[in-house]
DNA sequence: AAAAAAGTGAGATAATGTATCATCAATGGT
DNA sequence: ACCATTGATGATACATTATCTCACTTTTTT
């Protein structure tokens, strides 16, 4: 029942956020960009507008629900924000994305901020390449 | 003497070219978007369109004469390609942007990509903070 | 159930970047 | 140095992604 959870983040239980979170949680692929939402729920015959889509995920954003992306060259994506940090590496050729995380690569990220004076808020790491699917 | 590199792009050497070269050799500040070249220019009273400003970096990207990066909710970037890579870390506060370069951290990510069967082509990396005069 | 508060959808608008095309300039052979 | 060829330019139209506006609707509170 995740209408808690948009409750907790001081917003109204309304079909647009719910449907949101839903297709967050239910959709095979953990990355979705607004337009596929929109165009996913459109399908569903459900009838939400394309600035709702985005309104609603950008306050998810705020609410620390959900996690926007900006991979490279195209339009932002979110994930559902299910509390491990990871980063991202992901596929040019067929856009296949996954996740990773290390511990070394997030201690010397600290250092070097720490090393330039920066008080660190958030970072963002891609590798980009070609799959093993792709590469054949 | 930049008209060599130019030359050597494959590309003709035209006044447009030159300017914008000189301009991301001699500025401060290595960093500049599109726009703001442009607007550089403009004062500079050169008669040069943005969209020649635009064309022309995405031709000096290809040539490997430029780098192009897209920071955290704004505009994408240019810097000379310098050799050396590097990542970068900024301020949110102010725009500063540092560089830096950590062997430790490409291993990793090299490694990273192996183990996930990519073959890796290319990989960003930024840190987002509160640089040291802004923290005060 | 009514009032207050917040949310919604359609379309306008903004921001950033790319494509088109008539005109103009740089290069290379003579 | 001239001129033809090839490529480059600038103005503007267009594309894309995302946000803003506002009349109307839905939640929540009382």
């Amino acid at each position: 029942m995740e209408s808690k959870d948009i409750r907790a983040a001081g917003l109204k239980v309304t079909l647009p956020r719910l449907k949101i979170l839903d297709m967050l949680e239910g959709s095979e692929n953990r990355h979705l960009s607004a337009e596929e939402m929109y165009r996913a729920l459109l399908e569903e015959g459900e009838e939400i507008g394309l600035a709702t889509v985005y309104r609603v995920l950008t306050q998810f954003e705020a609410a620390g629900l959900v996690k926007r992306h900006h991979f490279e060259g195209g339009s932002s994506v979110f994930e559902l924000n299910q509390g491990e940090h990871h980063d991202h590496i992901l596929c040019v050729k067929c856009g296949k994305v996954d996740e990773f995380y290390d511990e070394v690569i997030e201690q010397r990220q600290s250092a070097i901020a720490k090393e330039k004076g920066y008080k660190m808020t958030d970072h963002s790491l891609y590798i980009y390449g070609e799959c093993s699917a792709c590469t054949e």
